[in-house]
DNA sequence: CATGAATGAGAGTTCATTCAT
DNA sequence: GATGAATGAACTCTCATTCAT
């Protein structure tokens, strides 16, 4: 119970500050709990942060697997799962922020983090993009999309999506999540140049 | 002398670490001089990093302003202006990770920065991408751009070319720097599905 | 039984670590029990060193005082008193060390001890040294010992005992035992100058 | 200035308290400086304490090497010897003891200080020891020491010197010095037994 | 009796900033 | 103008002890 609330702090607390900004005290206050209880059950703030992000990811990375096995054409798949990152994204907008940024993208000297837990936020990353990439690359397959880099394209699509959450263009009502998602497939797939 | 060397390291070490882990002593001695120094040409850290992205975003910011008063077809325009802003985030990816994500782009509540200065620096983004905006809505009403909200497109170009940036599909020769460019142009204009 | 692991875990993390860097934690892990158990038969910390103190002394203070009692020459009886105490210490090294450091040996303003306690620790030195000195004196009264300050000879005997346990110069065998008893009463009789 | 101030309030917390309860709180307070000085002059706590000791070691040594060099009977240069000893260890009680015992004599797992560190405060004992056996040793070779285990026997010797200190036996006045290095000399050369 | 979740005082350490020289 | 010694608030983390179950 004392952990829920303590991830419940947690969470509101690394979103609103960020990592390093972020105190345990303030986290405790929140959390209406003592300094020892943190560290009960986290090792230390660092897997506090890890334990946030992973419990968060793991529902979302399996609704996108279940997408991309489904047997849909690849056009409707691509808006089924930009629906999916939107609605994921929306809900945890802060506390990515806060990730990507920590994770520095690539291989950067340093971080917050040690090398080998920013190994696993990027293989988390990788692997939902990735699905992003299947699904093009499945669309190339059968005709229905232009051919061309599919990782790129996959980040593309990736990062207008968050920019999209991250500049508060999408709500939380589903409406606006299915507005935004038609929009951001309209102009990935057709472009903004008139024919 | 002393003032400039300080940027430099400045720079650098903010760069490499963020803001936060950035530290004065790794400045100084990186800039070969006292940290009394610093403060003399500074108020304070804070004060510090916004000189940088200030003297870093002039010129920069010009070059965008010189494309957008040409007399140039708006998809040409769209195509230079995706080029500067490419030349500029390959230049500056580090620092403008950092600014960046220090910015939270919203209103949120904490950062490292006071507001004042987080509404300066927002109202520098807001300017590049509107230059970005205006171009698109030009092309609107020259028949060349399907209607759209150009505020949103804007944005979505401007999130693809950083994050090529960022995920490092862009190095620093020029044809590097072309190719991107014209990727980023197919695709935002034609989409990336088949006809 | 529960309280038997706990005394044979605590000796162990305390010989181990001192009294200091020994946790209650890892003396539950050890004693395979959990933490409140420990402050259900100790009232802290201190009183649990305390009883391993007393618990293992008590043999060793039987023995000792029985060479005292024994109608042997002088000579005969010191030898055998150092024997014992080599024994005694070869197999309390590490826990007695710790004891001995935590005494701070005189009226030290400051210990991990309380005052009352550190009482109790030095009358059982004080003791044994005490059986050491009656040796000697008898010795003395006898003509078999040069009239000398026996609280200080007894004390220096010790010292060495002492040592040649804590350098490792005493192995756990009963013949590493005896043969280095034989050296220090030899010296300590009769001295390391040539005749 | 600061530094000195610092190094002598660490002398007397360390002293008094031993090394792990000895806080850097009290020391700043006793030397009426600022955390932060602290570690201006010392990278953390553990250097603190080596300084102090290497600071306090290095003249007792070279009088002690000084010694060792002399033209005279091994005889009157163990007197000199042990009178130095008693003369550094008087001066240094309590710091030395804690060092002592935070060395642990031989390899063991745990303590305070790193291997690396107490390595080298090993290598001190070694060698100050070591010139004691150099003197037995040449006593021996000029058939005024009785030949034995000179290893053994410096440390015995060392030990009962360090005893006579730490039980208070010796005072800081000259004289008490010379009775005491006296005693110890004639015990030492000539046993306790009667001939 | 046995337990272990909860606690908080207190530890060592960092670092932006000041100010006398 | 240039300096760097001095500072202390703020940080993460430890661990003996309590107490409800």
């Amino acid at each position: 119970m004392k952990r829920q609330q303590i991830l419940d702090a947690a969470y509101t607390v690394f979103s609103r500050k960020g990592y390093h900004r972020a105190t345990v005290d303030e986290i405790i206050a929140l959390a209406d709990t003592g300094k020892g209880t943190v560290y009960n059950y986290f090792v230390n703030k660092e897997q506090l942060f890890y334990t946030l992000v992973k419990e968060r990811s793991s529902k979302f990375e399996a609704e996108l697997n279940a997408i991309a096995s489904l047997h849909e054409l690849p056009l409707s798949k691509i808006k089924m799962a930009i629906k999916v990152f939107l609605e994921f994204y929306v809900a945890n907008a802060d506390l990515w922020r806060v990730l990507m940024y920590e994770m520095r993208g690539l291989g950067h000297e340093d971080s917050s983090f040690t090398e080998a837990q920013r190994k696993k936020y990027r293989e988390r990353f990788v692997h939902t993009i990735g699905i992003l990439e299947n699904i093009l690359q499945e669309g190339i397959e059968q005709g229905a999309i232009r051919p061309c880099d599919v990782h790129k394209a996959a980040h593309g699509l990736f990062s207008v999506i968050v920019m999209m959450v991250f500049q508060g263009f999408v709500g939380e009502q589903q409406d606006s999540i299915e507005t935004a998602a038609n929009s951001i497939a309209d102009i990935f797939l057709y472009g903004v140049a008139e024919r």
